[in-house]
DNA sequence: TATTGTTATACTCTATAACTATA
DNA sequence: TATAGTTATAGAGTATAACAATA
């Protein structure tokens, strides 16, 4: 009952001081975290529809919808209608946001380096496949229905 | 500026396919995951101090408080003044919580198993070291002052 | 019919600041 | 003076359900 709980601790710590340093270095620059992990989604490929942005995120569209608009408040992002599809938007950085973000990268910086010191080269690609096992495992898992609790929806 | 992002990257999709699937399958028990947690550190070690008890969840008294409020109305968790300390209250499990918690432990090894089934068990010390590595790193630079961001303070 | 996004709604977690009581 | 916890307050993320518009 003890050992099978260690991965779960663990990686709840490891993200959640990743999470908090990263909030405590960009609170004074208005944007968290979360935020950042978005901008960087649209950094890597321009002109994402809300529902890409929100499964490269691992998120919901209206959790997605719920930032963009905090997001557009600021400048940082501009929504537009998409050209093939009347239904979805396209999302991008405007220029203000790109320069913010390149200004976060900066300043985040300092968080990737204590981390990566903190490991060996080696170390590095080991921990990265790891935890890309242990999600695609997780995710996987969750398309078939459970086999421990057979019936029951899964509703709120 | 690529590379130096895959380790925030998988980190995060680990720990929120972990935490999604944590929350759907407590949620017809009407316990989140992050509630889960707090109550497995008071399944390990009966009767900690708010203040233990967030830092063991590497959390804020304040958020931790929040919580506790939520459980006492479901009668999972109990809050005593401290025998020693006459300002401090000592958080413990009721009877309700520990057969909760025994429940919840038994509904969850389904996602536990998967984690582990995806890993060779060396595999699995060696995650749990690395993730260890990570946190320690992050936590111990957090006490230092910052050299790239040399005076401001972290206000919000 | 299925899909994209919106709206309304609600709850949890998070965290600061000012405060009380105690050590 | 420092510490434990409370209170007030605020905001961010999360997610469901009902809905409109479009494919």
């Amino acid at each position: 009952m003890r050992i099978d709980h260690e991965i779960p601790i663990a990686l709840r710590r490891a993200y959640l001081a990743l999470h908090r340093a990263t909030d405590s270095a960009f609170v004074k620059y208005g944007v968290t975290a979360d935020q950042f992990v978005l901008m960087a989604s649209l950094a890597r490929d321009h002109a994402l529809t809300q529902r890409q942005l929100a499964s490269r995120m691992s998120s919901d569209p209206s959790t997605v919808r719920a930032m963009l608009v905090l997001l557009e408040k600021s400048n940082l992002v501009r929504r537009e209608s998409h050209p093939a599809d009347a239904r979805a938007k396209t999302v991008a950085l405007t220029p203000a946001g790109k320069r913010k973000f390149q200004q976060l990268w900066k300043v985040g910086q300092h968080i990737r380096d204590t981390m990566y010191e903190a490991l060996q080269p080696h170390e590095v690609t080991t921990l990265i496949r790891l935890l890309n096992q242990v999600s695609e495992s997780l995710n996987s898992a969750g398309d078939e229905s459970s086999d421990q609790l057979p019936s029951a929806p899964a509703r709120r």
